[in-house]
DNA sequence: ATGATATTGATAATCAATATCAAGTAGGGG
DNA sequence: CCCCTACTTGATATTGATTATCAATATCAT
């Protein structure tokens, strides 16, 4: 996979802001769309010194930072204080089932939720900008394992 | 307000364990109870610390762990990571609405959330212990505001 | 190619949360 | 009512994730 497309989103959000296009960028970029589960920024850290070994920590924490604001990654906010990103770019799953055992997370597809979002929105007068549905509890995996 | 109810219920819930029923704990429970929004541990224990100054900060830490244990308070995780805490005895609240520009939270009720919770549940095979909907964006005032 | 400016990586700094530990209590059994 | 043991406490040190700092380097419009 080239990841042309996003490569291209990504470039196009760095100039418009002035910021420019580095191999860092791009090789963290590409790290991240090759992972399809979700990463917290040490675990993409560690993928992408597999790669190239002089990509410092912090280069990858900024670089997940950007990539938010390009849409291409969001941030999701795990029990004790993890924070995951995943992609977002041609996605729009909003709704995770995290299993508080072996920390899987799944990714769900609940249609009917954004008609009800849609309503409270209305009703509150609230500008929505994102909502997230997270569901936690044990999986049918480890659910079997302690029984 | 005396909170008899919560107190014993936390009572209960400390010897069930094998735990002590401390001063300190109790106290943290009422200054708990007392604030009716959201609050992270520090501003707990602020709160407590006008009340008797010789509490700790590592005693709040631990009696919120706690009353999440005795189902009197549960965690909730916002933007940056940080953490919540809210009331639960007597709630069933997982719904939230945080503007993302003045933090404020408002609790929301969506009944109709339960019964589409219930049926990812059962797809799934999750044994679930907990569900969250937080939508972000901008709040009523915050969008007049800013116009 | 040049130069202004953004970027990098190593390091130090920060912050909330947790672990440690000696001294102090709670509370059941006698 | 007192003892004893195990639980608690608060001060402090520690952790671990994320950010800030900064000199050296790379980008890119011109």
């Amino acid at each position: 996979m080239d990841y042309k497309e996003e490569i291209k989103v990504f470039s196009s959000f760095l100039k418009r802001r002035g910021l420019k296009h580095t191999d860092q960028r791009e090789e963290i970029l590409k790290a991240f769309l090759s992972e399809e589960k979700h990463l917290t920024a040490d675990d993409l850290y560690l993928l992408v010194m597999k790669k190239n070994p002089a990509i410092g920590h912090a280069t990858v924490y900024r670089t997940l930072k950007l990539l938010c604001g390009a849409n291409l990654a969001s941030e999701i906010y795990l029990k004790d204080n993890r924070v995951c990103y995943e992609h977002k770019y041609g996605h729009r799953a909003h709704e995770h089932m995290v299993c508080v055992h072996c920390g899987k997370t799944i990714e769900l597809r609940i249609p009917e939720i954004e008609s009800l979002v849609k309503k409270v929105e209305k009703e509150h007068g609230f500008k929505l900008n994102d909502y997230a549905l997270k569901l936690s509890g044990i999986c049918a995996k480890c659910g079997k394992d302690t029984k």
